[in-house]
This record gives structure tokens, sequence and C-alpha cells, in this order.
DNA sequence: TAGATTGTTAATCGATTAACAATC
DNA sequence: TAGATTGTTAATCGATTAACAATC
């Protein structure tokens, strides 16, 4: 399946997400067909770009014609396996963890989280969204009896070192890491996602201040 | 004081941050130099990379010796403005409004959170963190009063797309937008600082799949 | 068929890496 | 001074854009 698709870089692979949303878009407003040129506008981007990326993983559309919107969304979703149950554990329900757990849509984005856990006597057997929170000492047991693969990691820096080296030893294969712990750097063949807020809100900053590369910012 | 520094690719732009993070860590374990082989080395990039960026900004650097820790934290410091109190308001305190507000320290990245609005009644009113919530419709006044620059955004696609054409009115330059909405498209010449966690999630489920990318991934 | 638009190759542009002279 | 390491130029690599033949 992910065989005919050619070597794909990241920087196309962080675009299909994007075409994602905007493809739902169109598909809700009930548009049948788009051709590239069109869809580049709407999205502010070149048409060039758009078939060059959809190219790396197959001819999706028709000469004369242009791209079937419920076809080509139905073609990302498949490479992006947004309906698969990638079975996944949040750890640490604080204020941000709390925020993901209940905010984020996981099943819809190819994940089904399996448990939640943290370390404060406080926090350990509430219920958050529909998971009740069981103690981070259990981890360990859980994950032998449940194999997560995927863990959402909200928890510091001094913690995620120890638990990312614990859960790949139990199994788990890829991290969605809110900390600040370069996970990559110590474990290389894990896939990781950072989501480094603090990051972002420093790149605001100096756009801010500095307007003149704002341009080339916005799009992203 | 930005007159003296060249232009700067986004590329370089967001590597800033990473550049902040490492050095405040170097610091706080009392390493007083570094070269740009061993920072390299430690970042997991290559020394040529650290060098180019930090040389869009000034030589910061010695021969012989390397770079000195304090100082050029000092200039990555003063190249984000972190210590800037740009004043700033948060609109939508749900889940992840929430979490942003008491998770993220804005103090220390530039930004001084003056004001938070939400249109439920339930929510209006109550205290998170240090700040009242007050409700959305006192928001034009409320600019008029306090000339806020910078707006984060924790709501809907649709309530985002006719604030944020209210608050780009009213002064505000600069959005953290969590929503789903493309402010940038329709306002060119605003600053924008997009946080998509659903796209990055569905990168995870990519790369969590086709794991032969995920070298190229990790370091990001 | 004629018109439109893709898929794909070639050209351009930009970013990363390598190399090395300058110099502390 | 000799060794180390920067700042910076040149070479490489990769990503984006343009062009166009294929074809619906």
């Amino acid at each position: 399946m992910s065989d005919n698709e050619k070597a794909v870089s990241m920087a196309v692979v962080r675009r299909l997400p994007r075409y994602y949303r905007f493809l739902s878009e169109l598909l809700s407003e009930n548009v049948v067909r788009i051709s590239s040129r069109e869809l580049a506008q709407r999205m502010g981007v070149t048409a060039s770009q758009i078939r060059q990326d959809l190219n790396c993983f197959g001819g999706f559309g028709q000469q004369g014609y242009g791209y079937n919107v419920a076809v080509l969304l139905e073609e990302i979703s498949r490479i992006l396996y947004v309906k698969d149950s990638a079975p996944t554990i949040l750890i640490g329900v604080g204020n941000m963890g709390r925020a993901v757990l209940t905010h984020l849509p996981f099943e819809l984005r190819g994940f089904s989280i399996i448990g939640a856990f943290d370390k404060s006597q406080s926090i350990v057997g509430s219920r958050v969204g529909s998971h009740t929170v069981a103690h981070v000492d259990t981890l360990h047991d859980f994950c032998l009896r449940n194999k997560p693969l995927v863990a959402v990691l909200c928890i510091p820096k001094e913690a995620a070192v120890t638990l990312s080296a614990q859960l790949i030893e139990d199994g788990v294969r890829a991290f969605w890491n809110f900390s600040h712990y370069d996970i990559a750097l110590n474990h290389p063949g894990v896939v990781v996602q950072n989501v480094h807020l603090g990051d972002s809100l420093m790149t605001l900053s100096y756009l801010l201040h500095h307007p003149e590369n704002s341009g080339s910012a916005e799009r992203e």
C-alpha cells in the first residue's frame, strides 16, 4: 500500500494535513471538483506545488477535469491513516494534558486514547473526558497488558527523560511530545512530533518586532 | 537595532527559539563557553548551520575560542525580544484557552496578558490564573482603552473570522492563532503564528505508518 | 473536436554543508 | 607562537516554480 509511494520529503508531509483541512471544507460546501489552480488560489500556494505534492502519492486527478474532491480527500485520508485507531496513552493530566485530552478529537485523526496517567494523588482517580486517570506507577503493567503504540507526553522535561525511555522499552513507537525534552536525540528510530508552544510564541515575538520577514511567515 | 541585521529567512527564525532553549540550559549548567562544533553535537545539527544562522545577526563568537554562553544567550534574547512585554489579550477561555493561559509563561517570552475574554456567561466573571474573564462584547471598548498589540485566539473558526477582522480594525497587529481560520489569507500584513495541533497529530499519524521518512522528521 | 488541466520534466531558486583564510 | 575556531565564501543539495506534452 505504501509501497507504491515514492520517497516523500518532510516538507510535503507537513503540508498534507492542510490539504486535508481544505478538502474537508470543500466537501462540506458540496464542491464536487476542483482544479489545482483553484485550490492553489484558496490556499495561497502555487498550483505547481499542489500537483507535485499529490503526485508523490499517485495520480489522483484527471487531465482537463481536475480533481474530484471526495476522491482526493479519501486518498489523503488513507495516506494519513486518519481512520486508523492507534492505541494511545496520555501522560500528565495537568492544564495542558487536560486540554489536549478534551479538546483534540483523536479518533478523527488516527488515534484512540486507551489510558491517561498522572503522578499526583489529587488527579489520580478523577475522570477527564471519558477517562479515569490512573497512577503513573501502574503504567508499566498497563503497557504489558494493553500494548499502546503511541504516547502523548504532557509532563515536565525531567519526567519525560525517564518515562520516554521506559515507554520505548515497553513498545511505544511514537510520541506526541509537549515537553521540552528532545526524545529523538537519544532515541533514534522512534517517531516524534514535538509541540513546542513556547517556541511558537517566541517566533511570534520575533515577527512582531521584525515585520519585514512576516510576509513569508504568514502562510505556514 | 534591527537595521544592522541582514534579511533573515523563516528557516533561520524558526530555529532561534531552539538555540535559546539549549543556551538557557547550558547557562544553568554553568557552562561558560561553547564551540559551534560542540553545540551542534548537543543539538543534532551541523556546526556550519549554527555559524551561518548566528551570522545573520552578527559575529557573536571569537576565533579560537568559540561563543560565550551568557553573551550569546543575551544576544538571542534581544533578537527574540523575550524581555519585551507586548500587551496581549486572550480570547476563548475553554479547555485550550485556560491551559494556554495558565501553562505558558508569556512574561518570559515577550508578552504580557492584559485581558481574557469569552462569550459564555458561565465563564465570564470567573478567575483564570490572575485574570478575571470579561465578556467578549466588552472587547471593542477594552481595545480602545488598552490598545492590545497581540491577540491569542482559542476560539472556533467562525468566531475567529469576524473577531480577527474587528481586532485588526482596533489595532491588533499579531495573532497567536489556535483556530482553524487562516487569518493571513485575508489579512496580509498582519503577523500570524498558527498552532494547528490537529495538523501536528495527523503528521504523527503519517510518520507512525510510514517510518521510512521518520529519520528526517525527528530533528524538527 | 477543442479546451482545459493534469502529470512530469526541466529550470530556478533557496537552504544547507563544506572548505578555508582570517584571527584570537 | 601554535592550535583552535570563527566568519564567510564557494559547492552541493533539495525544494519550489515554470513549462509543456499527454490526455481526458
